[in-house]
DNA sequence: GATCCCATTCTGGGATACCAAATTGGTATC
DNA sequence: GATACCAATTTGGTATCCCAGAATGGGATC
């Protein structure tokens, strides 16, 4: 594997794992020394950083993106319009056995399963699911989109009953596509995905103070 | 303006006005003399660019991206399910005179106006509908979907009659948005975009010949 | 003590040198 | 004439060096 894809890889983990804080600077050197790449390749994976939103520039230097609480705003509504759209694909392939592999995805978590995996899962459930539409660009727009919202999802506070809720609302939008049921999937999805924006921005901007305080940046 | 976006503008161009034509090989040695701009910038070009589509790596190098016939038709999809959106929600606004300035885009181009200003309005008039949702990522979609259509939409072999049907579609969607009906302009827009489509996928498949003898690569 | 200014440091942007792998072209062999 | 093989060349990947401009920090001045 190239140095620009390790970086990349690497670098994309410690943002998405905020153990580089959102708003924090970063300079080519520092990543550099911290991955014993040289410039060239870091400047490569930073480029490619910037195109997926981790990163932005800061006048000339770089910035780990803030969690801004309008662009998650935009970005649900960007994500109800291609999963959606996705979803509705999806319901008129004549062979949707593929669903029963999300099923059991969903279905290897319980009770003992570490808070980390349930993130994961939660993310990938949305991800899978776009995969099955078959189209593409609906495919990479949703998990662009995930990438986008995952580590505000992260700093989300959630209790066990907003878990089981998405569980069952993950369950329920499968039982609609493997029925068949477009129209129904499809308004199951949309509710889903607007109710996990309301609770996400309400819980960030409560939260506000705390985030910041940690040092994260949190904007707008 | 840096070398890097020097040497991606000019590359962008050539690309999308077909200088390069779609399945060529690029060397980065090529675009470096090519620019006068050394390895550093035309490397961070390439890489902007490959997000963008128009080129892509073909084992170690560089091609610019055939013409995928089986992807316009997954991107058309794409772009019904975002412009679809996009549009609903400019229809919910209070204030949608904006609309003014781009039938005033429409209406700038007459008989007289060149193939190429119509070529660029016709693929203006969607990216810019787009953005008066004020979604950026609803917008961004956009006009990343158009970018790669937009080779394959200049060597789509377009009548008068054609070019005028769509020029009549953009002013019967943007009359509907002006009147508030989401309903319709949704219905509209829908149909332009399919239709768009089916007539777009079919020129190509019936000229592939001749694109091919021209040096074009047109696949699937 | 506050403020202005200049030298130093640091940063990203660019250019170039080097390397290993892959391609290529020609030649010798069958 | 086809093919196998080897050397020269070319390629992208990487490391490193240089530069101009921005940021920084300390000291002089008021």
């Amino acid at each position: 594997m190239s140095q620009m894809q390790n970086v990349e890889r690497q670098l994309r983990e410690m943002i998405l794992g905020l153990e580089i804080g959102p708003g924090e600077r970063l300079t080519e050197r520092w990543v550099e020394s911290r991955f014993g790449a040289s410039r060239t390749p870091v400047r490569a994976a930073l480029l490619r950083l910037e195109t997926e939103g981790l990163i932005c520039r800061d006048g000339r230097g770089w910035t780990v993106s803030p969690i801004n609480l309008a662009e998650l705003e935009q970005i649900a509504v960007y994500r109800e319009a291609v999963e959606v759209a996705a979803l509705r694909l999806t319901c008129t392939l004549q062979d949707r056995s593929a669903v029963e592999i999300i099923e059991g995805m969903l279905d290897s978590c319980d009770d003992k399963t570490p808070r980390e995996e349930w993130h994961r899962v939660g993310m990938d459930f949305h991800i899978e699911l776009a995969r099955l539409s078959g189209n593409e660009f609906l495919f990479r727009a949703v998990r662009d989109a995930m990438t986008r919202l995952s580590r505000a999802r992260w700093l989300e506070v959630r209790d066990e009953a907003a878990l089981g809720r998405a569980w069952a609302e993950h369950h329920a939008i499968l039982s609609a596509v493997r029925a068949g049921d477009a129209d129904s999937a499809a308004r199951l999805l949309s509710a889903h995905i607007i109710g996990s924006r309301d609770r996400l921005v309400t819980s960030l901007r409560n939260d506000r103070r705390g985030l910041r305080a940690r040092g994260f940046a949190v904007v707008a």
